[in-house]
DNA sequence: TTCGTGAGTGTTACCGTTCTCAACGTGCTC
DNA sequence: GAGCACGTTGAGAACGGTAACACTCACGAA
């Protein structure tokens, strides 16, 4: 930057003017500094910006060290748009969603002077944890349960007791007497959501509500569960808490020889990107994962100016239903 | 730092050597200067760190824009070993592998400090904007084609060759005359390696070689082809560049009333985590990506040290094949 | 004329570390 | 007892920017 002033023949303060986009700087100066700043190939040091602004233009992401669907396809809508606005975002990864893990990765995070945090948190122990961050770091909450929590953070999030409403609905339409569940791990607000929505469509409709089993978020645990409703020839339709059960529900009815959707009728949750290609074609319940990246970045920019106390503003993102091949009308 | 030391009763300095665990301080004193940072909770400022030492202990990744099974799980492996290893990973995509976009994102890396970059290179394109990055800056890639090229960068991959002659030479073992292939997009040196795999076992069997079809590495890519293929009585074998192409060629046989395995037998390549629920569980290649993240870093770690020419080391993950239920020796 | 105003620019301090070098014991050797 | 190596410590200058403030003009109003 001394170098680039002295060529320029100005001080260094008027290169950091011209840097910094400074009204009043005199056209012709600026020319001068911005070409000394091509000929010498001049590159400002963001290190040297962040220890006097205390502005690091870097974002923390906090995510879970699985293989998960959704957390994943969030992570390139947040990177994109956090390129857009230009931050770049650097990762934590946590092996669990546990108070000691999270903790651990919000302080590496607060280390290298993050402006602010997203967490894809999926479990309210991860907010709560995030409380604990140092103060005046701006967090948003993307997935869980949103503000239902006392927690004070602004949370992004796919609408799903709706999504499961759609679902659950789109199979009473089709004229099923009732709709079975199989739901995600218990403890997670998204599953306790998705349950909620089921089971309250099926009591508005005046509909038995059958009970709900519970597993993992994959195919193992779809697979475990969907024996035990092929066994059951009153089940005619089923509502799975995601895509990757959804499989493993079909692999056990297939198994069972209980076709699909002729004898039962299934849905998934997610639109994973092949699941039009599961046999049958899955209908789902669509989640825009980059959208909701998107609009988890545009929360956190918009908290960063005022630190503290933010208010808990909650944005939910609208899912849709993805009618395929594995829903019909029930025989009678 | 000023405040640790006033409160020790030393100077700045000598904090500073505690920090750095210096040897030459006495052990009373360091003891003294831990208690003052306890007590005032003290942090040390990465971004005057990184000013005075220009290294940000910090690691760029450069991944791909979408949601492609490998590329993705490498993330979770390099940034767990990274963070073992003392580094932040901060992430950088790229919409599509060309030039332009890949410079502008390692251009970002670099103005961030990152210290080194891990570049998921599935096409040589990446490798070649990467020799761009300003001097110092070490690189590692890992996928894609590997020292074949002239690239002065060291690379990890999983021995794609290797895969595709595992996956070829079961299929070949169970008594089919030939293996069919469906192929990933042509211009990918991934796609290249398991069709020269593919290829090479045949010829050595004696066996006719089929040609190649290609598109894209999804299940729609796999449907598509699998239509075709589907419509040939004379094809009881098909190896499918990995497990979503696998997927779409399941249902277009399933489709075409073909029965998989006893007609048909399929076999794929990465064992996502659901192909073994899959109609029927798919036999298929199975890489380990943690363990491709962890090599990527170990390798860019060591030449960390040593800018520049870095010797064209090369790293070759040994793929296993993974048989499930969709071989079988063909009808007679 | 005088003065205030605001655009344009430079000076200096400061952000929180690490690095370089000098200084001060202390114990050992010759 | 002087000289010397070495462990231990401190003072001051970087590192490369930004912030605060002072200064110089040109211009228009009083």
């Amino acid at each position: 930057m001394r170098d680039v002033a002295k060529l320029a023949g100005v001080s260094h303060q008027t290169v950091s003017r011209v840097i910094n986009e400074h009204p009043h700087v005199r056209a012709e100066t600026r020319e001068r500094v911005l070409a000394a700043m091509r000929s010498l190939n001049y590159r400002r040091n963001l290190a040297a910006r962040t220890l006097a602004t205390r502005e690091s233009h870097t974002l923390g992401i906090i995510g879970f060290e699985t293989t998960l669907f959704g957390p994943e396809s969030m992570l390139y809508g947040i990177e994109s748009a956090a390129r857009a606005a230009g931050y770049l975002v650097s990762v934590a990864t946590v092996r669990d969603l546990e108070h000691r893990p999270v903790l651990e990765a919000v302080d590496r995070l607060a280390q290298h002077d993050v402006d602010g945090i997203i967490a894809i948190a999926p479990k309210p122990s991860v907010l709560t944890a995030l409380t604990h961050a140092p103060g005046g770091l701006a967090c948003v909450a993307v997935g869980g349960a949103g503000g239902a929590l006392e927690e004070p953070f602004p949370t992004v999030r796919v609408d799903n007791i709706a999504g499961a409403r759609l679902a659950t609905r789109h199979l009473l339409d089709l004229g099923h007497a009732t709709v079975h569940h199989v739901g995600g791990p218990p403890d997670w607000p998204e599953s306790q959501a998705r349950v909620e929505g089921w089971r309250e469509t099926l009591y508005a409709a005046g509909a038995v509500v059958p009970a709900v089993t519970a597993g993992w978020w994959d195919a193992a645990a779809g697979y475990e569960q969907g024996r035990r409703l092929a066994a059951d020839p009153a089940v005619t339709a089923i509502f799975c808490a995601n895509d990757r059960i959804a499989l493993g529900v079909l692999r056990a009815l297939h198994e069972a020889g209980r076709r699909v959707p002729e004898e039962v009728s299934v849905v998934g949750f997610d639109d994973m990107p092949d699941s039009g290609f599961f046999l049958p074609p899955l209908t789902t319940v669509h989640q825009d994962f980059a959208e909701l990246g998107r609009r988890a970045l545009a929360l956190l920019l918009r908290h960063l100016g005022r630190p503290g106390a933010a208010p808990p503003e909650d944005v939910l993102v609208a899912p849709s239903l993805v009618a395929r091949a594995s829903t019909t009308a029930p025989r009678r």
